[in-house]
This record gives structure tokens, sequence and C-alpha cells, in this order.
DNA sequence: AGAAGGACCAGTGGTCCGTA
DNA sequence: AGAAGGACCAGTGGTCCGTA
């Protein structure tokens, strides 16, 4: 059965990139296994990067392949030609609605930040075992395995995107429900959901003395994310403006308004 | 004046690299002045990242030449040929020794840890002032910080390499002081107290429960730098050699016993 | 030989931009 | 047009190995 992969123009390098996506844990599993120390150990070091700066071709056998949860219907298995569908686009839900057609709803955005964590804290078991450094955040590593773990529907970009979105409705559930109940009323798409999230959460962080990295920290779901540049800046911003308003910028006031 | 700098054979791609040693704080100083936002932020971006690839030509200024502290007597200063001298190399003396002749003693050595701890200190306070990410470790940010003030005698793989004898030093000041006193008496060489270091600090480790991370973070000066890999990885065979004697794999055996 | 540190390298955080 | 995510990139943690 042949795999194939649509590429974009921009993949020159992709043919060795792609490879390693791939690949098994490699210094996981030659440092968890065992071996000689202090003399050998630099024989072996060698042997490894040698190793990992060769080319390597990959067989795609059973456990590499991923495999596809619920009825997630894509183009043509067994036809002959694979192409990985991309998600559904998120649209703005009630709590506790399902979205209809092709689309995702919000519950089932904050769902993957939990199943991210449930990946994190596998990732943190194996490393205790291993007695290797201990992830504290939603790292590259986690998104690697949970791609290995065939959860393909999780993706970097995607949950950076709306972390500050899963932010409010950790801290302010109720706040968050109400501003999905607004948007989706007026009909507003995901894209200004999102932006409205911020607002919220600037205020929350006013009230605990502008300290955004506290704020996440506090919260034991939120904690294992790392702060949104853009909603840190804003607090930065925010805090400048609203702590003196005698002293204030024309153009740290303009920042701010481009947001709102 | 010439500045004229010894290069290695392997420093092929130096010309480049070198010269963003001598760079501002670029990102640091466009994202503290503010500027304009969201709309605008992307043309932004875009000049920064090309101004970035662009090879530049470097002055250097008053600003940016290295001041050298203490008696150090350097090569040639005002003759045109400016060469920078290695540190000397340390060796093993008593607390409160000095070191005589062209050579560190212990008491310098755990005294740049302090130093570090205050560069980092320092670039905490200006991260927090321009409302960006804090570093909580001595990041290699730190290192180009500490360089930058004039620090040159401070360098990560120097740090790096004598970090777990400063831990057994504020763990154990007393276990710490009887090492350094046996050691110079036996004549021992630098390398070899260094090694000896580790054996007293996976025993103090053995009492938390192993757990390094938690060790070195529950003590404050301790707690900025990075466990050690080769440390982590002696308390975990460590651990699993000492729980449960029978079942002793031969393999753990010899990686221990090659340390000691 | 023993030791100091410039330089390198694999994998990171962050997000752009070609794609659908 | 609005949105999902492959791919890229500057700067990181980690330490080797050419140097003195």
């Amino acid at each position: 059965r042949e795999v194939v992969v649509k590429m974009s123009v921009r993949s020159k390098g992709l043919s060795e990139e792609a490879v390693q996506l791939f690949q098994q844990e490699r210094e996981a599993a030659v440092s968890g296994g065992g071996g000689t120390w202090d003399a050998a150990v630099g024989d072996v070091k060698k042997k490894i990067r040698r190793r990992t700066r060769q080319k390597k071709v990959i067989e795609v056998d059973e456990e590499d392949e991923l495999e596809r949860g619920d009825d997630y219907e894509n183009g043509d298995i067994g036809g002959g030609c694979y192409e990985r569908q991309r998600e559904h686009p998120f649209i703005v839900t009630e709590p506790g609605e399902v979205a209809r057609g092709k689309k995702n709803g919000l519950d089932y955005l904050f769902h993957l930040y939990e199943q991210c964590r449930e990946f994190l804290i596998q990732v943190q078991n194996i490393a205790k075992e291993r007695g290797e450094k201990c992830p504290t955040k939603v790292t590259n590593q986690v998104f690697r395995y949970a791609k290995k773990a065939g959860a393909s529907y999780i993706n970097k970009p995607k949950m950076r995107h709306y972390v500050h979105c899963y932010a409010l409705h950790c801290l302010d559930e109720d706040a968050s429900n109400a501003l999905r109940r607004a948007f989706k009323e007026r009909g507003e798409n995901v894209g200004a959901w999102r932006q409205a999230c911020y607002k919220p959460l600037v205020a929350i962080s006013a009230h605990r003395g502008w300290d955004v990295d506290a704020m996440f920290n506090a919260h034991p779901r939120l904690a294992i994310w790392y702060v949104p540049t853009k909603l840190r800046q804003l607090c930065h911003f925010e805090r400048n403006n609203s702590t003196g308003s005698s002293s204030v910028s024309g153009v740290a006031n303009n920042s701010v308004a481009c947001l709102y």
C-alpha cells in the first residue's frame, strides 16, 4: 500500500526532517538501556552522533501508522492514495453545544488541552522512570509523543494559538461561557471570539498585580502551558497605561488601542 | 588600535557568529521601545528578520571593549596586538586559602557562581521591567550578559563543568571543606577532586528520596543551576542499585563502579 | 599530562505563510 | 474571506575537542 503525502513548495528540506518524525526516541532508548560509562562514554556518544547524522530510510510499519479516532472519514483509504485531511475548523459554540456539519465546537477545543495534559503526564512518568529530566510544560517532546500515540489532530501551532482562550476557560469559566454565548448570538467567527478573550484575561491579571506568569502557575491545569507572548505584552502595556494616568504616553495608548 | 583574535581551525563559520556576540540585544530593544501593533506587527517582524539575516560589520567601540579586572597582565596591550589570555587553571585549595602563582583557588571558583547569580538577577530585573519572559535559571542569555558586562572570565562550559562541586559546597559546606582538605593533602589535581564531589552528593540525594531536582530547587542559590546530566544519571543508577539488592543487574553495577 | 573555553550540534520555542 | 498546520528560524542546552 502506497503512502502519498502532499508537500508544499516551502518543503525543500523536508525529506530528511519528515524522517525524524517517525523515528523512535533514539536517545531515550539508548540512555534508558544502560551501558558502559566514563572511559567508554566518549565512544558511545560518538557512535550515537554518527548514527544520528546518517540519513535514514523509514520503514512505515504497523506501529508507526497513525490510527484515526471516531468517525473520521479520510480520503481513499484502501484505494492506494492516502491524503491527510485537515481538522474541521472551529466555530463559536455555547457550552455543551455540539457543532454540526463539518465543524468543531469550543468544548472540543478545550478537550484537546486536557488531552495534551494527559500526554504530558505520560511523558513525565516515562522521564521519571528513566531518571531523565522531566518537563513541566507542554513541550515539543509532548507534541511528538501525542502524534506517535495517534493523536494526529493535535499540533503545536493550533494549541499555542488558542492557549489564552483555554486560560479564560480555566480562570473564569462563567465569564468564558458568557463570552461564548454573546459571540455566538452575534454570529461572530472564531477569530473574533479568540481576540475578545484577551480583554477579560488582562483584567484578571490586573486584579492579581499584573503577574501573568503567577496567574498561570497558580492554576494546575494552566500551569503546564507557556504564557502566550501577546497576552504577556498586553498585560505589560496595560499596566504601564493604568498606573499613573498622568504619565500616559501616546505611543503606548495606540499600541493597546490597536488590539481591542 | 587593532584587535586580533586567534581562531581555531574549527571556526569556519565564526565571522558571522562572532558578530552576534557584540550586538546589542536587538529584539529586546525593539520590543521594549513600544511600536505599532496587530496590523503592523507583521511588517515590523519581517523588517527585524531581514535585518537579522544581514551580515553586519562590527564597530568595536568603547562600550563593547572588555574591561579586565584586578591584576590581570595580558599580552601586548598598547603594542598593537591583543590576544585574550586563558584563565589560570584551578588547583585544590583549602577554604580561605589563596592560590599562589598562576593558579586560581576553589573559593574563587565558587565566587564565580555567586557572580553568575548576580548577573541572573540583573537579567531578571530587566526582563520584568520590559514585561518579557523571565529566566529562572542561568541561561545562555545570562552568560552573554555577563560577557558584555565585562566578566569575560565567565563562560558556560566552565560553569557547567563544576556545578556539582558548587552544589556540594551549598548543600553540605562541612563535607565540601573536608573533601578539599583531604584532596589538597593527598596532592590530588582538580579533576580528581571534581570527580570525588559526586559521591557525597549522591548520598545526600539518597537521604532526600533520590529527587535531585527537588534537592537543587530547595536551595535558593543552587536552584538557578541546571542539574548536571551525570549527577542525575548517577542518582538514577544508584537508586536502582540500592533498592532491592536482590535484583541487582550486572550492567548497572558496572556502570556505577566505573565512576567511583 | 591536565585543564580552559570556542565552537558546534540536535532539538526548542515560537509563529509565519503557503495551503485548502 | 477565515482558518488549520507544515515548515522554518533564531537562539538554547549541552558538551566535545582543538588548543595552550
